[in-house]
DNA sequence: TTGACACTACGAAGGTCATCGTATATTGGT
DNA sequence: ACCAATATACGATGACCTTCGTAGTGTCAA
């Protein structure tokens, strides 16, 4: 039974690292989701089968029970939730000033010369658009 | 009692409301801070006390009690902790590219052109500093 | 002085989160 | 056919979060 909830919530972070593992490597089972975690997560696998149980009643995944080892994936694109996600974030602790989160972001962080550029383009294109 | 925690947590969401407050307004009782957000949040005063009495515990605010009104103030920057949360969603959601946590808040939030002009002053700047 | 009011402290309730142990079922090899 | 390995389901636990009510205490004006 899927849950066709337009409501996808927040994920927690546990969740979130879950996500990470389904965006990156595809639909997945528990199994491959808990190992692909071990590294930073030294948890159970039960408790792994257990967020992904409740990620599934959220709506934050879908699952493949046509077998007896389900198959798992993320019920949201990447792109889409990283949107959500910086959008909360601007809310919550910038004022929505978007000016300053991307300063913060840059100042702090550093990026390649090469990702620099692709960051003026879009620079140019947005300043393009609203002459 | 001070707690001089060197390990300032990352506040939940009604705890980085009462910060917002004390960021923008500066040293205050815990009836401004509620009377503040007593348009977003919807609760009691007692709810407000509560909630920055715990963040004192916490270390994320700081309070001066020689008065019988306590008067409360947030113990960390506003750049640093929005540094903090930036770099934490770096992390959790964005695997550290900060190219692409820039490029998703800048096509999803409009800024001004005066606000892209600053931003690319700030790329001018990184972009020589790193030649 | 005393009563109304404002402030702090704090326990408790109700919810969510992360974790695990255990029960139960299926599968594959010998 | 049977055992070991592996799956899912799910209850329980402890931590934390948010909310509130209530108790105790100080303050100020009439």
């Amino acid at each position: 039974m899927k849950m066709n909830n337009p409501e996808i919530p927040r994920p927690t972070d546990a969740e979130l690292a879950i996500l990470q593992v389904l965006w990156s490597c595809g639909p997945s089972t528990v199994r491959n989701v808990h190992e692909a975690l071990s590294d930073q997560r030294k948890t159970g696998y039960t408790t792994s089968l257990k967020l992904m149980q409740i990620m599934t009643g959220k709506g934050l995944v879908t699952r493949d029970e046509s077998r007896r080892t389900h198959i798992y994936q993320a019920n949201i694109e990447q792109d889409c939730m990283q949107q959500k996600l910086v959008s909360s974030l601007l809310e919550r602790a910038f004022s929505g000033s978007a000016k300053t989160l991307v300063m913060q972001a840059l100042s702090s962080h550093k990026a390649s010369t090469q990702e620099l550029a692709e960051i003026r383009t879009l620079l140019d294109s947005l300043e393009r658009s609203s002459e």
